[in-house]
DNA sequence: ATATTATTTTAGATATAGCTAAATTATTTT
DNA sequence: AAAATAATTTAGCTATATCTAAAATAATAT
């Protein structure tokens, strides 16, 4: 697998993740960048190597050994967030591009070290769940509170900016991890949101605070 | 810089460092397991990117700017060189592949934080020096004790493998770090070798053991 | 000084991964 | 059901980096 098939190959996988039945040229091209006619000459590489199933005109279907090999690249990708922020302490929104290709580089025993030293990490500094070596996810993804709709509910159980200023305040409007929370209000010009936490305190806060709290959902 | 150009680059940069004059195409095709031909294609590119003053048929010489590229790389490569023995407990002789593909990691920032958090180390696990951030070396290069000559002296000042056992066969020995040595017979049948310890122990070892020996010649 | 040998370059392929423009196929609208 | 539109594919081109075989040049030997 080259680099430009693993890429194609995630986006397809993240692409379908969405319950889409199957994903389109259009779709891929967006997504990988490109335009769609140099996206047909991949599909039909990765059809060939039966990563996908390609019909032409149809869009396309992952595999389940694509799906397999998408998996191992999340799972890199996400490994290497958590070292960039956890060791080399970048913040959690500037490791995508730094990942992106640190997860080309091929070596199993690079990755199996890689992930004992970071202490089998189960979430990647954005909350997303680390697939384990074979592929299988176990953890329930994690939602940045940001992105959750009015009256959703869920659990704090992380933050993704853990320097002090950002525990303190969240100490003092008191949001602590594994706080019940529920979406009251949010409002569409800045990103602000109101929650309630434990079912009695409300609490409002900026877009640049619910950014950094995720949320098992329930 | 593409990663082939970096590659060679750098293989052309190592080439030079043994005080020839001028690189040959040959040497540079050996060097990097390619065919002359294709070295003659690139030489051109790096001669117009004025990496290398390029002749046809006289081999090229590098120029101030292409040992500036190089040296970053040779600093990259020998970074995560340490990265992976002393954090990922590789090898010192299994790093080395791995290396040569996170060295093309196009991030100044990742490896400006990766220095830090190794500590700003001076050299690599080979006993190379990392040149700096501008490319300099001031640390003079360490020999392994298995490369000197009959004859030369020099100084232990660290070791490769640093295991428990290896410490413990060392200190019993008596060829701690620090300890002055002069080379006194090779057997080049199986590359073990005699030293004089502080001018009075005399001192057999193998090559296994030599080899992770370090020393600074004098 | 010329012929032989070795080295290097050129010319013309191949493979990957991208592009544009034109052609084809599918979908939607009337 | 036909026409219009949107999506997709094909054909042909570009750039990188490799190769082989043939040609050109330099170095060496006679």
């Amino acid at each position: 697998m080259t680099t430009a098939e693993e890429n194609y190959l995630k986006a397809i996988y993240h692409l379908s993740e969405d319950g889409k039945k199957s994903v389109s040229t259009n779709d891929v091209a967006r997504e990988m960048k490109t335009k769609p006619a140099s996206v047909t000459d991949m599909l039909r590489k990765l059809g060939e190597k039966e990563m996908i199933e390609y019909r032409k005109y149809y869009g396309v279907h992952i595999t389940e050994e694509g799906k397999r090999m998408a998996l191992q690249t999340v799972r890199k990708h996400r490994l290497w967030e958590v070292f960039l922020v956890d060791k080399l302490n970048f913040a959690w929104d500037e490791v995508h591009e730094v990942a992106e290709e640190l997860e080309h580089i091929q070596s199993p025993l690079l990755i199996q070290r890689l992930d004992a030293y970071l202490n089998y990490p189960k979430f990647d500094p954005h909350g997303d769940p680390i697939p384990d070596e074979f592929g299988d996810v176990k953890a329930k993804p994690r939602v940045a509170l940001n992105e959750m709709e009015i009256d959703q509910m869920g659990q704090i159980v992380a933050v993704k900016d853990s320097s002090a200023a950002f525990l303190k305040y969240l100490d003092k409007v008191g949001a602590y991890i594994g706080a019940r929370i529920k979406v009251l209000d949010k409002v569409d010009f800045d990103g602000s949101i109101e929650i309630l936490v434990d079912q009695k305190k409300n609490l409002f806060m900026s877009k640049e605070v619910a950014i950094n709290i995720l949320v098992l959902q329930s």
